[in-house]
DNA sequence: GTGGCGTCC
DNA sequence: CAGAGGGACGCCACT
């Protein structure tokens, strides 16, 4: 820890999102300041004193919470916290994310500090079959109706199902509790029994269901054979697709949000931590309000979202013909599941374990002491204090830095760093895969189900968990040996189709710059195309080098990287690689017109658009912090292409998947890895289903380019490339 | 819980 | 004049 102003001895660490929790609950810095003594002993003191010693507008760090601040405290306490001033500050701030400035209700002011409104609430807990007919009649008369299932882990594949609750209007829901169990629990309904009269009701598709995250009740019904049809609306993904980063897309904060409620939490009726009982063991007197209210805050989020999604068409069409059908799409994936060779994980993790054990011993040797080759921390110690090493790099944090690519250059002078890498790659593979995935494979099905998550990320991929199979490794040798184990059972193969460099063609097609257009329509190698252009040689006379310089620049583009990124990509000087760019530019006029109009657009809208209208807020964009601002637009660059390619690969998996439940039922589709679909066919098939699968991919969107797709078949995942 | 690092597209 | 590549998840060390 040095003493300047951005690591001022004694001041306690405070992260990132304790800060913003304090804003939030503080509505201000200066309220922080004159509260935090009362709630966090001596960090008000600190962070006054912090504060105080800061010339006026000095660009600092405060204390870690990586604030920028323009303006000094004096400033601050000098401007009314009225609703727009705070606004500007809290984004000044660079806590644009927390303020809910994002909603189109922005113009409305003055609700941020809302009182919770009373929840008008008529709930009631079935407990006989007299009670539980009527509400089904209700169910069955409703033209829409919430519903959401109590279990017993979030796991669904482990989830048993603990009690359901409905919500036909707003203020009124029921909870039917089936299998709570601790001592003297109230004698519940039979579930089997009453899952048996609901599933009329769950299978029919004629019967609109509303839920929030409906995806998980559908894998838990799938559990008691029960197909969940009928998905009208998910208050999840409305929400996502209305505002992908206004707020999270969880229940508690989505009521908050967009109807001012404070929720009953899961944590209040089950508690947290080591001390969590599961739902099965939440009496019934504090289950029946949770469960209703979940039931009931859906029904009222709906109420509040859809009419906001109706506004714009474009966001309308995009939930009810993109995410909404996804739904149960993903959930037969993730039920599908993808078949793993364990045997095959575990020989490499032995002989991973070999390799590693020497590494170590040959590192210490070297060292002359035994240390953690683990530890960043105990490495840095030992390369640049103990060996003495030039620190080529730092961590933001201003330690010298041990990441890959610092390490890759010294290893070319010195023994060391390069045990280290080849340490840290080893370890990795051990760790998050050759040990982890085997323990992650279902016992009841023999396959790993993961979880794809629909309302994560900013622009509109999926991610993927428990385990994520979106990393799985490719890129070296060994790490290819991983997809080996991603195998097809006996008679089956796996089929992989990925659409090739797609967001370069989304890039052609937005910029509508026609060499690109050319380019793809002709078929050629991209990046061979571009070396040719950008270097001014023909085509055949591109060599591997100019090759490898065209991709960075093409990917470079992509994600709106500086001379200074690709200079250190390529090795280049900066004037080099800005030769080079201006080159690009040159040869590709459409593409630069296209970077300085989104960029516009963003900063006059505040928004940026996918082609199928998905959207994404950067109200940072008109930061006067230059560091978030340039963030802001190279992310206003990515976005559209990155969400095109999402939406694509959405589209394309509902048409595969309704191709596959109509004419290839034994079939399945296995996986999704942002460009890439994975299936499993049976042998006898397989022709016939890589053509179909070939079309209904390339057929999922019409660009001023062909999408083409790659497909190769293998009996793993490794060999179908 | 956070930061650093590493895996993928 | 600093900072200079988009989007994720998971593991580990450390506090």
């Amino acid at each position: 820890m040095g003493d300047s102003v951005d690591n001022i001895p004694g001041v306690p660490k405070v992260g990132p999102k304790t800060a913003a929790k304090w804003l939030q609950q503080y509505g201000s810095l200066d309220n922080i300041i004159a509260r935090a003594d009362e709630v966090k002993g001596k960090i008000g003191e600190n962070l006054r004193a912090c504060l105080d010693q800061l010339p006026l507008s000095r660009k600092l760090t405060t204390i870690s919470c990586d604030i920028p601040l323009d303006i000094s405290l004096a400033d601050l306490k000098k401007r009314p916290m009225d609703n727009s001033a705070m606004r500007e500050l809290l984004q000044e701030l660079g806590f644009s994310a927390w303020l809910n400035m994002l909603d189109n209700e922005d113009s409305s002011a003055g609700e941020t500090r809302q009182q919770p409104e009373q929840l008008p609430r008529n709930y009631e807990m079935l407990l006989e079959q007299e009670r539980f007919d009527v509400w089904r009649e209700r169910l069955q008369q409703a033209e829409l109706f919430a519903f959401d299932t109590e279990t017993t882990s979030l796991d669904y594949s482990q989830a048993e199902i603990v009690g359901i609750s409905f919500a036909v209007e707003a203020g009124s829901a029921a909870y039917v509790p089936l299998a709570h169990d601790y001592p003297d629990v109230p004698e519940q309904l039979n579930r089997d029994d009453i899952l048996r009269q609901l599933r009329p009701l769950l299978e029919d598709p004629g019967k609109a269901k509303l839920g929030q995250n409906l995806k998980y009740d559908a894998n838990v019904l799938a559990n008691y054979d029960i197909e969940l049809r009928g998905i009208a609306h998910d208050t999840m993904l409305e929400s996502y697709v209305y505002n992908s980063v206004a707020t999270k897309h969880n229940m508690d904060d989505m009521a908050k949000k967009y109807l001012h409620l404070e929720t009953i939490h899961y944590e209040d009726v089950a508690g947290k931590g080591a001390k969590q009982i599961s739902f099965r063991e939440v009496p019934l007197e504090q289950a029946a309000p949770y469960a209703a209210e979940d039931a009931d805050i859906t029904l009222r989020l709906h109420q509040v979202l859809w009419p906001k999604l109706q506004e714009n068409e474009r966001l309308r069409q995009l939930y009810l013909d993109f995410e909404v059908p996804l739904v149960p799409v993903l959930s037969r994936v993730e039920r599908n599941g993808v078949l793993l060779d364990v045997g095959m994980l575990a020989q490499q993790s032995r002989e991973l374990a070999r390799q590693i054990k020497d590494i170590e011993q040959h590192a210490h040797e070297i060292a002359g002491q035994s240390f953690n080759l683990g530890s960043p921390k105990q490495i840095q110690a030992i390369l640049y204090d103990q060996l003495s090493l030039p620190v080529l790099k730092k961590t933001p944090g201003g330690q010298p830095s041990t990441a890959e690519s610092v390490l890759q250059e010294l290893a070319l002078d010195y023994p060391l760093p390069k045990l280290i890498l080849e340490y840290r790659g080893m370890s990795k593979l051990k760790s998050t895969y050759t040990d982890k995935l085997p323990r992650q494979v279902n016992k009841k099905t023999g396959r790993v189900h993961t979880s794809y998550h629909q309302a994560v990320t900013a622009t509109g991929r999926l991610s993927s968990s428990d385990p994520n199979l979106q990393n799985i490794p490719v890129r070296t040798e060994e790490g290819r040996r991983i997809r080996k184990a991603f195998v097809a059972p006996p008679g089956c193969r796996l089929l992989a189709a990925d659409y090739s460099q797609i967001e370069l063609r989304i890039m052609a097609h937005l910029s509508d710059d026609q060499g690109l257009l050319k380019a793809f329509s002709e078929g050629r190698d991209i990046h061979s195309a571009t070396a040719a252009e950008v270097f001014q040689v023909a085509e055949e006379q591109v060599t591997q080098d100019l090759r490898r310089s065209a991709k960075a620049i093409n990917f470079g583009l992509i994600y709106g990287m500086s001379a200074f990124g690709l200079a250190r990509q390529l090795g280049l000087t900066r004037s080099q690689a800005q030769s080079y760019i201006d080159l690009y530019f040159a040869r590709y006029p459409g593409v630069k017109n296209y970077m300085d109009n989104i960029r516009e657009t963003a900063r006059q809208q505040g928004y940026v658009e996918t082609l199928f209208g998905r959207r994404l807020y950067l109200p940072e964009i008109k930061s006067r912090n230059a560091a978030r601002r340039q963030y802001a637009e190279r992310t206003a660059i990515n976005a559209p292409m990155q969400g095109t390619a999402a939406d694509i690969i959405k589209r394309a998996m509902i048409a595969a998947d309704a191709w596959l439940q109509k004419d290839q039922p034994d079939g399945k589709m296995i996986m999704q890895v942002h460009d890439e679909l994975v299936f499993e066919f049976a042998e006898s098939d397989l022709e016939s289903c890589r053509a179909s699968i070939g079309r209904i991919m390339s057929s999922a969107a019409d660009l001023k380019v062909p999408l083409v797709v790659d497909i190769g078949v293998g009996k793993n995942w490794d060999e179908a490339h």
